[in-house]
DNA sequence: ATAGAATATAGATAGTTATCAATATAGATA
DNA sequence: TATCTATATTGATAACTATCTATATTCTAT
């Protein structure tokens, strides 16, 4: 868990990942047309996707030439369910 | 907000700073105390609690000899927030 | 004032990352 | 089949990161 955590983190923490996020939440695009409103390479882009991709934080759907991605907002859902239960932590809990 | 965001998805992006958070969140802890819950050396520590702070996750405050970091829960709940809201957003929003 | 403990800084380094230009691949369709 | 569009890969590179050892600083208490 922790480490899917870690790995989740390390993906939102660039500003053009977490654009493409936030673009992609709002209904599946293709590279092209995120590739409109970023202002990288497309290389860059493909890159960036792939690693969106890796940790499956997004998945793809072929549509004829275009590759349509779409976010897993079950992902999103666990690292809010992370957090909440880290800040929830018991100030009592084991110190050592 | 969005910029805040991306930083506290770096500083947490490291399995060594998010243990830390995760020892800090139980309650307050001089660095020598997560030292010997760590495997890296004290500088290493040294450095990761500074970048812990320096984006407002944590705080610290003197006692004596030792320096005790806690963690600023408010950051975590904006985290939870932005999750939130993201995973929330309407699919209806404007495509362009 | 000196010594000891906790913490910070400096300097070095191996590894990683984001980026691009150039090129390759894959699929659709004329 | 030839071509066009979308996407992926390669190779290069500058910047950044995590880590260490060695050393410095800061505070407390003797």
């Amino acid at each position: 868990m922790k480490e899917n955590m870690v790995e989740y983190f390390k993906v939102l923490s660039d500003s053009n990942r977490l654009e493409i996020v936030e673009l992609l939440i709002k209904g599946q695009r293709c590279g092209c047309n995120l590739l409109s409103n970023l202002k990288i390479s497309q290389p860059t882009l493909s890159y960036h996707l792939k690693m969106l991709s890796s940790v499956g934080l997004t998945s793809v759907v072929r549509d004829g030439n275009m590759i349509n991605h779409y976010v897993d907002k079950d992902k999103i859902s666990e690292m809010i369910t992370f957090l909440i239960e880290l800040r929830d932590s018991e100030e009592t809990s084991c110190k050592i």
